[in-house]
RNA sequence: GGCGACGUAGCCAAGCGGUUAAGGCGGGGGUCUGCAAAACCCCUAUGCAGCGGUUCGAAUCCGCUCGUCGCCUCCA
């Protein structure tokens, strides 16, 4: 398949080199809930993955944990828990929110505290190359060292000298050089190092963890557009400058998730988390309203826009159930496969897959609805859905809806106004039904008798 | 200030020089149904921000104008 490089701004084939295609995405800092942002880039590269692996590649993915930096102590003090506690605390609440989203997950999720041994030796075979110094602050490393900084970002040191943001730091050689290791304040988490007490810089972890689990090149490394610069930049430095060149083979980056035409971040305030967000929509609806743009181009979130992808996933479940007869069927679902594969080949275009499986269903539903046996199809389109992480799990069982099973209920309640029917008493037939639907049950009369429904989620 | 992206129907969104401009949501009409819902069928952009240019041919390439947004600072 092609997908476009970072580096090159082309779109490349990847050719794996092994038996299985390395893939390393940046993890999250754990110091708060996982927000929509977060849900749109796991998503993306869920979906990726699990092409790739559809696509007969055995996948290793390697995804960590910044589970110490400025703002997990900063956070951690504020709350007065130690660091590794509000760590395991956001990381658990990570698996919680992530695996409600159907995102499978990595292979292997290292931490930085527990790489501290690795780190050191990575800065110290920098400092002994002359790519790095100390300062009263901690380690740096050199930029200007590295004649090709700034070519992932496709921007020069001058450049972004002339933007003149930079915070002077007298202690520094250069004003873009950054940290490596940042010596402890008092009361800080820190491990002792030949450069004093300290803990690593954010950016040396991924390299440390990459490599090691990994090893350079890496087939794919991904993240939010947000880390190109200046996160995957130094990456490619620290690595690159040890020898571990390329560091990456092709950088896979997506669009930002804005809300409402801003940027969502923390400073704006205008976070929306994925718990809340499980609790009104289905993991679908997210999948559907994610996939259906391009992923390289940005997406604006929007509860019209989750409400319209409730309406698409509950269309893809419906023609997914697999009822009806068996057997042979004019439905040709191989072209609708290959419309597909030819469509995520093509830099990951999932618009177009799903434009491939939306077709798919409406010929399912003609079909059943003529009395044709559809099981096939609905065996393709539950297969190729499933690759871009569709559950068709019906949408009545969010997450954390706590509601008590009343099915006996409503069944007697249905077998109640089925013999109304029958008996011709409407009126009473359909008082029923509204107040069903008051409640949030929906009711439909079919061919095979009423089945029901809860609303619920999308109210 | 530097770098970059985008502007396609009411909304979201594919399209990467050449058949009738995908798909979803919404809307309209119809079939089915006691009615409704769901499902199915049909319709919903002679036009792709505007103006020039290149070309036999452009939504697609080039230039300019207008507009929106992002990165350059912690952030997926």
């Amino acid at each position: 398949m092609r997908l476009t490089n970072t580096l090159s701004g082309q779109k490349e084939e990847l050719v794996p080199r092994g038996d299985s295609v390395t893939l390393y995405v940046c993890g999250v800092t754990p110091y708060d809930d996982v927000h929509v942002g977060h849900a749109m880039s796991y998503i993306i590269f869920d979906a990726l993955r699990r092409y790739l692996e559809h696509r007969g590649h055995k996948v290793r993915h390697v995804q960590n944990f910044t589970d110490i930096d400025d703002k997990m102590i900063a956070r951690a003090a504020q709350r007065g828990v130690p660091v590794a506690d509000l760590a395991r605390h956001y990381i658990a609440a990570y698996f919680q929110d992530m695996d409600s989203l159907n995102i499978q997950r990595a292979h292997l999720y290292p931490l930085a505290t527990e790489e501290v041994p690795h780190i050191l030796e990575l800065i110290g075979r920098l400092v002994q190359k002359g790519y790095a110094y100390q300062t009263p602050d901690g380690v740096y490393f050199r930029v200007q060292r590295s004649p090709e900084y700034g070519k992932l970002s496709h921007r020069t040191l001058e450049g972004m000298m002339a933007g003149a943001r930079v915070k002077v730091d007298e202690a520094k050689e250069h004003p873009m050089d950054f940290a490596l290791w940042k010596a402890a304040k008092p009361g800080e988490p820190s491990w002792e190092s030949p450069w004093g007490p300290g803990r690593p810089g954010w950016h040396i972890e991924c390299s440390a963890m990459a490599t090691k689990y990994l090893g350079a090149p890496l087939d794919i490394h991904g993240g939010g557009p947000d880390l190109i610069f200046p996160h995957h930049e130094n990456e490619i430095a620290q690595s690159e400058a040890v020898g571990a060149a390329p560091f990456a083979r092709c950088w896979v980056h997506h669009g930002m998730l804005q809300i409402s035409g801003e940027k969502m971040s923390k400073s704006l305030g205008n976070m929306v988390n994925v718990k809340e967000l499980r609790r009104r929509f289905s993991a679908d609806a997210l999948r559907l309203f994610v996939l259906s743009s391009h992923y390289r181009s940005p997406l604006t979130f929007s509860d019209e826009g989750l409400v319209a992808s409730e309406r698409g996933a509950e269309r893809l479940r419906h023609a997914a159930q697999p009822d009806g007869p068996a057997g042979f069927s004019r439905l040709d679902s191989a072209s609708y496969e290959a419309r597909f594969h030819e469509a995520m080949d093509d830099d990951l275009n999932t618009p177009q897959a799903l434009a491939a499986l939306f077709d798919l269903a409406r010929e399912i539903n003609a079909r059943r609805a003529a009395g044709e046996p559809v099981d096939l199809g609905v065996g393709v389109l539950r297969a190729l859905g499933s690759v871009l992480g569709m559950t068709f799990a019906p949408a009545s069982a969010p997450e954390g809806d706590h509601r008590p099973d009343v099915s006996g209920f409503i069944a007697l309640l249905v077998t109640t106004r089925t013999e109304l029917r029958a008996a011709k008493q409407f009126a009473a037939a359909d008082g029923i039904r509204d107040r069903l639907a008051e409640l949030g049950v929906v009711l439909e009369d079919g061919p095979q008798g009423t089945s029901w429904k809860l609303k619920g989620i999308a109210e």
